[in-house]
DNA sequence: TAAAGTATCCAAAACGATTTGGACTTACTG
DNA sequence: CAGTAAGTCCAAATCGTTTTGGATACTTTA
């Protein structure tokens, strides 16, 4: 059925040793050996068992990926942006990745263990860093190469090769947009609170009040959960409770379209009666009505990033081990506007 | 570093074999033997290498998905849904999944003779058939598990276990909705030519007119990338060469978004002077603007039964080489409505 | 009391590759 | 012509498990 090493071997009638040699394009082998030998696997089809291969050499070719199942739909774009980047980067690099989906707990931790300690991955990718992650404190006790997608809360020490985006920054820059364009009375849709990218996303939010010389009121907070739902739900709330608001942040933009979904159904005209602003930039807020205005994120090219910081990490190349913080960029569409009282 | 079972076997004094026997459960091993030997285990933090478990075992308890990489954003929500599935139900029947990435062509097919010839994967889930698809022939031809979401072409034969939606009545009923609220000009953006439901969804829009007693007019299809900006360049030339069109049907949701934005900007009323329609149910079509009308598929179901289904297959157990339509649910939003003229 | 059974344990052989450390020829060098 | 170098090849060890086929000692049975 599955050809090995010895039935090349068998039937050129040169060891296994020579077969995997001449495989392997060692110059201690003649020529003309290797051309029949060569010629005898492509005939059979010979194909190197994998997993062999990785027992005797000690290394998987893969980079593992454990993905927060709670998420409805794994949060959509964002996710599979980023997949679709690592896998772009960690294909060309010859390495597979390695996905499971686990909720968040024990069994996310098993997963984890199964992974790193059963010597399936070289190396783990962390995405949705929370707060006080066990994860990170888990392979890090390992020494087990990894890579994260986000910092660790503001409070808590990064001491591990990431690349985030100066969310605190970007949110300072959605909150001077807003306040150029005049308005006053403006609302923030929050991650859940033990997201680690939450904290800084709020400082961001307070820092630009203050800039804007805006006095900061607890009652324009909301927390999301991410997701389309989490912001609709988000903005129904505050814009019932605080009619007095002209603007909404939303710190993705999931929750920026669930939140336009709210305005347009309590009949606001976007852009104008109430401006809605997101965070990402996913193909999504492109096509929406109005077009979103929000922070890109290159998050395809972050995934690249990251598989390969992993891969240079996995062999071993030091300077892999970086902390990369990027800006985002203002992308202004309709959904922002003058503030107008009808 | 790594925990071994020799290492276990030298501190307990007992032999490798006991230390596998007792952690295995087996009956041959003394009680208090295989405490101790348990805890000095625990103790030890051993994790069995799930490398060489896969090769003395011969089975790699996991999955392999290669994912077409030409998508710019993988088709976003379709995929992320159908792989959350997938992984929810490989995770609980603790199989992994190993991903990549790979252009379709060669590249791909290397990619399927690394994962399946290297005996990495025990079985294979295949999405986004293609006409003709090598992959199919391959996987065939190995003898090797598969499944696969969505059927082959119309005229070629389906001879492998798969699920489908019968997207062929799906978009007649589509046809049948629209000419109910008095639509007699409907164009269809399709799929690629390529894609192997194409051919049904196009049938079912023949069909569909025909049982309406509408005429079929070529130039009312067009043909798009499966990505909003497919639909929205489609959308663009049908709306601007065929003027008469009060209805259009995108085949899947990302397109039906793009031609809803490109309405939009030539100024039509969506739902009102031009309705438009979808295909999939995405999260996305709940909230668009106006919310779309569309067949809703369950793509994250269709994904956890491909999974259970090839976990079947590769467990030996026949029953599970199924074929499997599904019928699609019409879910009417506002996105579709009476014709209006202005 | 001999035979048969039971309870525990283990050495060695896989799984399929890579790599080490030579062996054996033949050709070159001083 | 002895000694060294170069060119080919290969047996055996190794990676970390699981499993086979006993071995050994102690109990029970006839």
């Amino acid at each position: 059925m599955q050809v090995r090493l010895k039935d090349i071997a068998k039937l050129t009638g040169y060891s296994i040793t020579t077969i995997s040699r001449a495989l392997a394009g060692y110059a201690d082998v003649n020529a003309e050996t290797r051309a029949f030998i060569l010629q005898t696997a492509h005939q059979l089809g010979y194909q190197p068992n994998g997993i062999a291969q990785q027992l005797r050499q000690q290394i998987a070719n893969a980079i593992g990926l454990i993905i927060p199942s709670d998420a409805h739909d794994l949060n959509g774009d964002f996710f599979s942006q980023l997949l679709h980047g690592i896998s772009a980067e960690a294909a060309e690099q010859h390495f597979d990745i390695l996905i499971c989906s686990a909720l968040p707990g024990e069994e996310e931790m098993r997963a984890y263990r199964r992974l790193v300690g059963g010597n399936r991955v070289d190396g783990v990718i962390l995405a949705r860093t929370r707060r006080d992650d066990p994860r990170i404190a888990y392979l890090r006790a390992k020494k087990h190469p990894f890579v994260v997608s986000g910092r660790a809360a503001p409070n808590e020490p990064s001491d591990f090769p990431y690349i985030d985006v100066d969310s605190q920054a970007a949110i300072r820059m959605l909150v001077a947009h807003l306040h150029s364009l005049g308005h006053r009375q403006i609302g923030l849709i929050l991650p859940p609170p033990d997201v680690a990218y939450t904290g800084y996303r709020l400082m961001g939010y307070q820092e630009g009040l203050a800039a804007a010389g805006l006095p900061f009121c607890a009652d324009y907070l909301q927390y999301g959960d991410l997701a389309r739902s989490g912001g609709f739900h988000a903005a129904q709330h505050l814009l019932s409770t605080q009619p007095q608001l002209t603007a909404l942040i939303a710190c993705n933009d999931l929750m920026a379209l669930g939140a336009i979904s709210a305005a347009l159904g309590r009949g606001l005209r976007v852009g104008a009666d109430l401006s809605i602003v997101g965070f990402d930039d996913l193909p999504a807020a492109e096509y929406s009505h109005p077009p979103l205005t929000t922070v890109r994120q290159p998050i395809y090219g972050i995934g690249r990033r990251l598989a390969a910081m992993l891969i240079g990490l996995i062999r071993g190349d030091q300077s892999a081990h970086t902390q990369i913080i990027l800006q985002g960029e203002l992308i202004v569409r309709a959904s922002s506007g003058a503030p107008q009282t009808r």
